[in-house]
DNA sequence: GCGACGATTCGCT
DNA sequence: GCGAATCGTCGCG
């Protein structure tokens, strides 16, 4: 069985969200643990794949040229609470809020390993092969409960229904760095290799590659 | 008020 | 590989 438990797990602290560096948080957050407790059901996962989204140059974040909306402020916020938001109808995306007040940086979680909590994360998914319960963005939120009622919530404490652990950092030569995933429309911005995934890890999204055309 | 569209997923051809 | 699902958000006026 799982060897991990809940009561090893400890918090990220809240400074570590205030780092200006996102794409340093985006690594960083690889191979930490994300744990929901939506529901009272307690399910445990380590992030496998993230994206950086960094206002206010990054055309591909909701947030680009500092675009404040009701749906973005958010992202705005100091760094350390959640960014869940609705797409194409049907699905949830979770991100991390990262950097100090006012400069809009999201980490947008694109999937995690299942460790605990398996038979939950199954129930809400409707499926049994487990690597394919949260390897996407919008699975993931699926298979923990995740939605934009949770939009805030704060990582950096063991209370929230959604917070993150600390857990060894992943080394620079075990992670894959490539394009980020369906934002075409971001222009030049589309082909920074901003998605970041732990080298031959399972548990990881498709599309293995993503290739744009240049216009 | 209205119309267009999306940081995706799934099922079917 | 392709298209539908499905609705909150945003820009326009």
């Amino acid at each position: 069985m799982s060897s991990v438990q809940l009561g090893d797990i400890s918090p990220i602290e809240k400074s570590i969200y205030l780092n200006q560096d996102i794409l340093f948080l985006a690594q960083f957050f690889l191979g930490k643990f994300l744990i929901s407790q939506v529901e009272n059901k307690v399910c445990i996962t380590k992030i496998v794949e993230t994206e950086a989204y960094k206002a206010p140059h990054d055309k591909g974040s909701h947030a680009f040229d500092n675009k404040r909306t009701k749906r973005t402020e958010i992202m705005f916020h100091e760094g350390g609470v959640s960014y869940v938001y609705l797409c194409y109808g049907i699905h949830n995306m979770l991100n991390i809020v990262t950097s100090v007040q006012d400069e809009a940086h999201a980490i947008l979680i694109r999937a995690v390993e299942p460790l605990t909590g398996i038979d939950f994360m199954k129930s809400r998914r409707k499926i049994k092969p487990i690597k394919q319960l949260a390897n996407g963005p919008g699975k993931l939120c699926q298979a923990l409960g995740i939605t934009r009622e949770h939009n805030g919530n704060p990582y950096y404490s063991a209370k929230s229904l959604i917070w993150i652990g600390d857990n060894k950092t992943i080394s620079d030569t075990e992670i894959i760095k490539s394009p980020r995933v369906g934002i075409a429309y971001a222009e030049e911005c589309a082909h920074w290799p901003w998605r970041f995934r732990i080298k031959d890890n399972p548990f990881t999204s498709p599309p293995a590659q993503v290739v744009y055309k240049f216009k």
